[in-house]
RNA sequence: GGGCCGUUAGCUCAGCUGGUAGAGCAGGGGACUCUUAAUCCCAAGGUCGCAGGUUCGAUCCCUGCACGGCCUACCA
């Protein structure tokens, strides 16, 4: 019960739940006896009726209390607009902002959208361990924690990527999973610590047959999520519709004069462009730098970026034209990756020589190249059929439906620093 | 990590040049049989984020801290 208008002997309520707000009209014996106050959960049986007004109301002949306030409800006009509380008291928000309803609906219709769609594609969803014993599949620093019977470290994973394809190893050759990964980095509009991570893996695939999935099946889902492929994003009006623009990583920066094999020239070019460097140590590093610097805010219309250099991606096969690049492609949407997708190595030879790669990478102070996975180079060895393999970061997706600007707002609760209370 | 900004009643917000704080909504009391941000009357509601400092006197000026926001840096 969110409105209540007192006139003497009668009494109009606002009762609203997830289908709406339906206004109840009642009579003075109807109410005898109760304290009602606003935020009160009630239950009424009556009858369907229009006041002189014309407003469709619910003349009540029964009103029972289900639940009491005790603590009073935010303002229910100017709603909770502290963005503070709307965070750590999520409750509320989604009591009184109509629009927090709205897209935690609508994410949780998304996401069964995207589930429902790979299932009919011939994908079985499975689980894969969240504590593991050594971490991959991306490029970040993890959380670590402490099993107390078996006394051994486990990281929280950061991908999902090298358990599932040894599910292809398997056999089970269309395979997903949804669910959260874990960095321990810094949070920006875009980042979260734990974030809702969907990658699918699909045998006898290479990375255009992903190409087509993804783009498809993103228009399908916003199509039947909010009717539409078109949204408005952080001041963009961007079409989601497939087919979506191609663009090879190379020539974008080619486009931008910042194509080159000359790590020390690269970085020149970088630092005439006022950009800071000295974190980077690897021509790799250099190169993520001048894609995430002078290309990602350009890829506001969905886009296609792809032949990346081998050495930013460890798990790629190369194309067959240049060995120094492989079949590897990140999509962006509003200038923000929505995620990374590649043909994958299935040969252990070749993977066992990348996690070699990664290792010189790590030696020259690249702390976030892969550590190699001798298990994982095993389990290839039985061979695993030619993969392809896609990423997507739910929680961007939503912001992208939804139109909201943070990653805070489409997760129902944040990561916050704990106030001292 | 750095810079800037914010923190006043449960919520949304005022508060001038330094003189111990106001409104609307919610909550309490009252009037009203068609309201819908209902209206009207009455009363109540505060560790001005926390701790210091300057001052006769601090919500206001200064310092530190906490939490948050934006930018930046870091970051698949």
């Amino acid at each position: 019960m969110l409105a209540r208008r007192d006139m003497g002997k009668l009494t109009f309520l606002d009762l609203v739940d997830r289908s709406g707000r339906i206004q109840l009209f009642c009579e003075q014996s109807v109410l005898e006896g109760l304290d009602l106050d606003l935020g009160d959960i009630v239950g009424a049986i009556g009858r369907s009726m229009k006041t002189r007004r014309g407003e469709p109301s619910l003349r009540v002949g029964e009103l029972e209390p289900l639940a009491k306030i005790r603590l009073p409800l935010p303002d229910i006009y100017h709603g909770l607009t502290d963005v503070e509380t709307r965070f750590r008291k999520r409750y509320l928000d989604l009591l009184v902002n109509e629009e927090t309803r709205r897209d935690a609906l609508l994410r949780a219709r998304m996401v069964s959208s995207i589930r429902r769609r790979l299932d009919e594609q011939g994908f079985v969803e499975v689980e894969t361990p969240v504590l593991q014993p050594r971490y991959g599949g991306a490029f970040a620093r993890p959380f670590v924690t402490h099993h107390n019977e078996l006394d051994q470290d486990f990281y929280l994973r950061i991908a999902t990527e090298l358990y599932l394809k040894r599910l292809i190893v398997g056999g089970l050759e269309r395979v997903y999973e949804i669910g959260k990964d874990f960095r321990n980095e810094g949070v920006s509009y875009k980042h979260q610590p734990e974030f809702t991570m969907l990658e699918w893996y699909e045998a006898y695939a290479d990375y255009r047959d992903t190409m087509a999935r993804i783009e498809t099946l993103v228009e399908a889902v916003a199509l039947e999520v909010i009717g539409s492929t078109k949204v408005s994003f952080r001041g963009a009006d961007i079409d989601l519709a497939a087919p979506w623009r191609r663009l090879r990583l190379p020539d974008a920066l080619e486009a931008e004069g910042l194509w080159t094999r000359d790590e020390a020239e690269l970085r020149r070019r970088l630092e005439a462009r006022d950009v800071d460097v000295s974190h980077d140590q690897t021509w790799a590093q250099l190169i993520d730098h001048a894609l995430s610097a002078f290309i990602e805010p350009t890829l506001v219309q969905p886009t296609i970026l792809h032949d990346y250099p081998i050495e930013l991606s460890p798990f790629a096969r190369t194309t067959d034209e240049d060995p120094t690049l492989v079949e590897r492609f990140e999509y962006f949407i509003g200038g923000m990756e929505l995620g990374n997708a590649f043909s994958e190595i299935n040969d252990a030879v070749d993977q066992a020589e990348r996690f070699e790669m990664q290792q010189s990478a790590r030696d020259a102070g690249d702390v976030l190249a892969e550590e190699g996975d001798p298990d994982y180079v095993e389990a290839l060895s039985y061979g695993m059929p030619p993969t392809g393999g896609l990423g997507l970061g739910i929680d961007r997706l939503v912001m992208v439906l939804t139109g909201r600007e943070t990653i805070r707002d489409v997760v129902l609760f944040p990561a916050l620093r704990s106030s001292r209370e």
